[in-house]
DNA sequence: TTGTACGCGTTATCAA
DNA sequence: TTGATAACGCGTACAA
């Protein structure tokens, strides 16, 4: 039996309008009127009831925040990073994992929880820039990630050709050549793996240095077990080499665990870099250097910009495309001492 | 626009009231108006307005999950095995990050979301036995963790010291007799800190080891830097040691670090354990020895406990106390071969 | 500055 | 087996 609005305003002496304008923070309000109201409301424990704002507002203050998977530590701290700052916007925040997978992507977009969420945030993982039509949903949307560009929607991101590319050229101005690509994709030509490759090549062939194909090695799911795997093929191969550039950090931390498991030096038989900047790589031994793609900004961008498109100001603004700042962080595994 | 049930009515020829019994699996109805109507709710893209359904029927289909940190990695993966079981009974969760502040615990309850959610699974981390009093919330709550037994609602939690007793039974049985533990909570006499430590005494009495108080660390958050310092204090205090026990897995990777660090081989000199068996534990160099704690176990059985409050058929059944199945992980930290 | 009346989309009641 | 109608609790006109 929860409290409603109209017991409030009786035990106030008020009219429910009265308490709803208290509530709500509208000014005009005499303080004695706005002090009997508070004071019922502390009384009776009145809590509002959302379902029935909502219903009038058409507007529940819940966003969803669509993820591959809350497991991978990436997301899991973008996600933390998304619902603190959704917090600070008065929002609620809904997960939802797709498991990467296609259908879940395409069922999310067409369902959007029935009124449910009065926005999302969405990261996919298997949609693709074909998909891009399918993004035009009639709710607010802000994309993340590097699958799709100049899509319908807003869209926050980094620049992951730079950013691979300033990682590639530390390796290299380490003294390493022998480079090798964990976590490629080939299969598809765009997305994070095509974009950080990209810039991998770049790095290279400033350096006058040729790209190998036999030290660029695909990997399946970007998880620790997958870059160990990796790994142990480019050992058993013999190929030669004298750095590894995990496209994650997840998949940077395998190919550690392989080296050092196979009594290989790091960093000084093989340096190793990877992506993300997750909190374990500050931690692994020897510490990663990553880069840092600058998650809390992307989450308070995306959350902005979803904002901004609910409150409606923005109906005719274009598409907007955010880079968010990207830094790296040079630790142990290639070469700096420890620091912290 | 959205398309409400009236609409659809009309174009099936039907009353609403047919329609929400469709869209209900009311089982009486002749199979002819059922196809009809879910003929017009495809062709119209209807989708329930879960507002107007919770306002009237005050059941919203969504749960909250309460937990400290997304970024803790149990915590990360507890919720994903939350959501996807929770998706399986047709619900969805909302997620709070309490940030183990006791004002933001404390908050949830009296809250719970002003009647949004139909129920909440809640890990506290800052609230103890003293608060079980507040537990008494008007919603159906189930209660994790091993903050607050014997409290008002059903609650799920593992045998805290049989799962710790094991583990520091394993370092014996490998030959440790100097086995420290970091990640102590000392002001606290409840809790999961003091149950894993009662574990330790208790294997260590078994043994006829005496405790050493010296060989106790505080460690404040439970984050790897919390247990890299720590086992660097322990390092600087010149106290001999030949074990670490982790209270939880990211204090043990901190301890790793820290050890390797300095030159100490893990599990030549000292062998290192932990508790959580979070993924990481399985790509660390070297693998870490860890206690699974049944999380999806927990999970599913803490969705469950809460869906059969919130269907409200148990009102009279007492509060129900269950314990997860744990199982010792050894691996290379103390001495096992790598496998897999 | 405050009050009254109405409707948001759904489900429950009861009658047909 | 189906339909008409009245709530559910709140916000918005509009009036006072």
């Amino acid at each position: 039996m929860p409290v409603t609005m109209r017991e409030v305003a009786q035990r106030a002496g008020v009219s429910v309008k009265t308490v709803s304008n208290v509530v709500n923070g509208y000014p005009y309000i005499r303080e004695a009127t706005r002090s009997r109201v508070i004071e019922a409301i502390d009384a009776l424990g009145y809590q509002m009831n959302i379902s029935a704002r909502s219903l009038r507002a058409s507007r529940t203050g819940i966003i969803a925040l669509a993820v591959p998977e809350l497991r991978m530590p990436y997301f899991a701290e973008l996600s933390e990073a998304v619902i603190r700052i959704a917090r600070e916007n008065d929002l609620t925040v809904l997960i939802e994992q797709t498991g990467a997978e296609r259908e879940r992507e395409l069922a999310l977009l067409s369902s959007a929880r029935g009124h449910l969420v009065d926005g999302v945030i969405f990261s996919p993982l298997a949609l693709g820039a074909d998909d891009a039509d399918r993004l035009n949903v009639p709710f607010p949307m802000v994309l993340l990630g590097e699958r799709i560009f100049r899509g319908p929607v807003d869209h926050v991101s980094i620049d992951n050709v730079a950013a691979s590319r300033e990682v590639v050229r530390h390796l290299i101005s380490n003294g390493r050549r022998r480079i090798a690509l964990i976590g490629m994709i080939s299969h598809e030509g765009v997305g994070t793996a095509a974009l950080r490759f990209q810039g991998y090549l770049e790095a290279l062939a400033e350096a006058g240095l040729a790209p190998s194909p036999e030290l660029v090695l695909p990997a399946g799911p970007w998880n620790r077990s997958a870059g160990a795997e990796a790994t142990n093929r480019l050992l058993d191969s013999g190929v030669e080499f004298d750095a590894v550039f995990g496209l994650n950090d997840t998949l940077a931390l395998g190919a550690l665990r392989a080296l050092l498991s196979r009594g290989i030096r790091v960093p000084n038989d093989v340096a190793v870099a990877g992506f993300d900047d997750i909190e374990e790589t500050r931690f692994s031994t020897p510490t990663l250097t990553t880069v840092d793609p600058g998650r809390d900004q992307i989450a308070r961008t995306a959350v902005e910009l979803l904002v901004s498109r609910m409150k409606g100001q923005n109906d005719e603004v274009r598409p907007r495309e955010i880079f968010a700042d990207y830094a790296l962080h040079p630790r142990q595994s290639t070469g700096e001492p420890l620091t912290g």
